[in-house]
RNA sequence: GAUACAAGCCGUCUUAUCGUUCCUGACGAUUAAUGUCAGGAGAGGAAAGUCCGGGCACCAUAGGGAAGUAUAGCGGUUAACUGCCGUCGGGCUGGCUGAAAGGUCAGUUUAGGACUAGUGCAACAGAAAGAAUGUACAGGUUAAGCUGUAGUGAAAUCAGGUAAACUCUAUGCGGUGAAAUGCCAUGUAUGCCAGUGUUUGAGGGUUCCCGCCCGAUGCUGGUGGGUGGGCAGAUUGAUCCUGACGGCAACGUCAGGGCUAGAUAAAUGAUAAGAAUGCUGAUGUUAAAGUCAGUAGACAGAACCCGGCUUAUAGGCUUGUAUCUUUU
């Protein structure tokens, strides 16, 4: 028996793994179930469009508490790197059987560091895990 | 050689692994999309602030008046400019000359039309800076600051200063802004309610008025439904590099060569190692060079495209000027 959601086993971060759908993003910011697990908020909701095979992640930095672009895009690719690296957890649990729409939202006040946004995205991936089961 | 100032330039590099956007080729495939593999390309001097000027596009051709706004010696440059270059005048600093006044040279700085149209403003001194005439003396009258002088001051019914004070003069300025605009695809309900209007014109365009133009499946409000994708615009351009010529210069002309980001929630990243550079410490030396360890790398991310301006910026390089010092 084969996994329902297949994903090459390789580290890609491809445009179809990207939320970037006016109308699915308002729809999981409006219908979407959310934790806080500094220096995120995380907000998911299952894809209502089960044309989907994939989890589709959208990352956001506050303007306000950024003003600078340069630090904007920073944060942003430390997430999508730390997404990128650790993302087969989620595609690996069993009990996760339809695609996701996920957000995180940079709540921190400062710029933090590679290796503790990566710990801090484990897990976040490893409760998004729990919670989704919990409401099943 | 060191320090200071000014101008100009550069503003980390290499490799490995994994990943990202675009392009090309191969494989696969009826074709296309998609996929796999390989190769190539992939942020800045300010990409920033959005402060000026243009290109480009659209609007109903944008006429007159008022208002508003910008500019302000002269000449040049440019697609254009509030930019830039040259020059004249003024201010400041220094050198030379001279008894001084001044002259001259160099650097630096300067929004620099008009105060014999009007209004306003002004330290100190002074009675008074404008409709007020005091004190002393002299003259003078029926009487009277009516006249003169003294005194204060740059300036006292004689006028002067000030316009990055209002203002005046001259000249320029239609508006909107790539979320413009054109096309394709998909979907839907010119739905319902209320008001108003159709040549006796609702409403709309312009800051206002006149004028002009558009205008009926209309306009305004409420309620309800749908779409929210793609292509063009959009990356070959007032382009870049090199050379020659013209010009004091800004800049222009000609010749040869190059193609150098095109993303769309937004691509150039993450990790590791090394190199060079700066700083600190140790070692070494007459002084260096060298060696070892630690540490640092700023300001900042294209979003239609150009020309400027302004602001931010670790560190380094070059040139010029001034001062000090060393050697010959």
């Amino acid at each position: 028996m084969t996994h329902p959601l297949t994903v090459s086993s390789k580290q890609t971060f491809p445009k179809e793994e990207r939320l970037n759908s006016k109308k699915l993003i308002q729809e999981l910011f409006e219908k979407g179930s959310s934790f806080y697990l500094y220096p995120f908020k995380v907000i998911y909701l299952p894809n209502p469009d089960t044309s989907y095979s994939r989890h589709q992640v959208v990352i956001s930095v506050s303007k306000k508490r950024f003003k600078r672009a340069v630090d904007r895009n920073l944060i942003k690719r430390r997430i999508k790197e730390s997404y990128r690296l650790n993302k087969y957890s989620l595609y690996s649990a069993e009990k996760i059987t339809t695609p996701l729409l996920i957000a995180y939202i940079y709540t921190g006040k400062e710029i933090h560091p590679f290796p503790l946004i990566e710990s801090k995205l484990i897990k976040s991936i490893n409760r998004l895990i729990v919670e989704v089961t919990k409401t099943k």
